[in-house]
DNA sequence: CGTGAAATACGCGGTTCCACTGATCCGGCG
DNA sequence: CGCCGGATCAGTGGAACCGCGTATTTCACG
């Protein structure tokens, strides 16, 4: 039987490709398509995949966050996470999270279903431009480094994500199944962490940490 | 005999996937691959395929910039654009470099089969998005900038650069010596040329574009 | 078991945004 | 000169923002 996989990326024609490619290895089926972390979440709880492939950027919820909700309710679901960047406290996190894998997006169509392979026999796969960064990072251990040890909580994190996407206060409540104003007071929390008063200090501040893409 | 496609983009994973689509389609032959701006023009003259399907961002060299040089030897070469994002400035631009079509990567394979197909018989391709934008764009004719000029006048862009260092409208007005009715001008004429509506995406535009520092 | 932090939610009121309009003045270019 | 685009200024009205509060529940940690 296929092993079941689901497409996690916000460009749909990347996911049409991916999809063909799994496809045509004749070892994965791809069982869900989703091109929204929120949404994506709640798809793969349900259709509970093997493996699911989700690029790091995504709107809504980032991959990061993906991943750390999936491996809680679904420990045996492997997530193989895509991504641009080689950004060591990217493929940290990940890792942190229970990600098996990361690989870049300048990797091949054959270094992805080798990273599949590996997956999918409980092993993990990094590209190799990634393995690198991580030796080095392990030099020093990561409490030290503030990783662990954010300044915002992982709710105020999504707010962020959401403001610095452009949603309008109402539009965050809608998207989180909160009120309105408990978007607001999250908003504001944000803006007394981070000294800022203005949509545009929370805007920068996102980019800078990665919160959201350019 | 099939058509003959370039790709290139910066992301292997992307051009192998997009070559699975193209050759599942059995219409077209992928006869180069590229993941920069500089070789691409290169190969892309010896090679002379009948069709190049371009991302908009590329190392070394802007997909623009190689829509142009390509365009200029081999006038009978089709171009299609890729883009993440529907910014209307770069899809002007590249439609006046020559570009048949702009296909924003949220798009499906099926669009993408679409696009070259109407390509291949001489006609142009947008992704609906896109024609939204060129639309309104054409409201306000702004034909006589070119490419050398910048879409946003020097006021505009003082103006776009404090609102992203995040004053409000009065102070901007404040800042410059004139109303704060002016500087609100100036805010909605940003947002009219720039396609967006919040003040998120003007941070965005002015950090990508280097007006402001992170 | 108590304490505190996080998430949730609400009120009020002034400020700001922003789309829809309208206008005037000036300088360059055909 | 006449036209056009850029820069300036303005009104209206609804929506959103945001600082000032308060309050409940839950959950982890000591």
């Amino acid at each position: 039987m296929a092993t079941q996989v689901a497409l996690i990326d916000d460009h749909a024609i990347v996911r049409d490709g991916l999809r063909r490619m799994l496809e045509a290895s004749g070892e994965f089926e791809v069982i869900l398509e989703c091109g929204d972390g929120r949404a994506a979440v709640e798809m793969i709880l349900k259709a509970k995949p093997d493996i699911a492939i989700i690029d790091i950027w995504l709107p809504q919820l980032s991959g990061i966050e993906v991943t750390k909700r999936i491996k809680q309710e679904l420990p045996f679901c492997k997530v193989l996470i895509l991504s641009q960047h080689d950004r060591a406290d990217f493929v940290e996190a990940a890792l942190l999270e229970g990600a098996s894998g990361y690989l870049l997006k300048s990797s091949s169509g054959s270094d992805l279903i080798a990273a599949l392979h590996a997956i999918r026999q409980g092993k993990c796969f990094l590209s190799p431009e990634i393995a690198q960064h991580l030796v080095s990072a392990l030099a020093h251990p990561l409490e030290k480094r503030g990783l662990g040890r954010s300044l915002l909580t992982a709710r105020e994190r999504e707010v962020l994500q959401l403001i610095a996407e452009g949603l309008s206060s109402k539009e965050v409540g809608a998207t989180l199944g909160v009120s309105t104003r408990t978007a607001e007071t999250h908003r504001t929390s944000l803006m007394n962490k981070l000294g800022v008063h203005k949509v545009a200090g929370l805007v920068r501040f996102a980019i800078r940490e990665g919160y959201v893409g350019l």
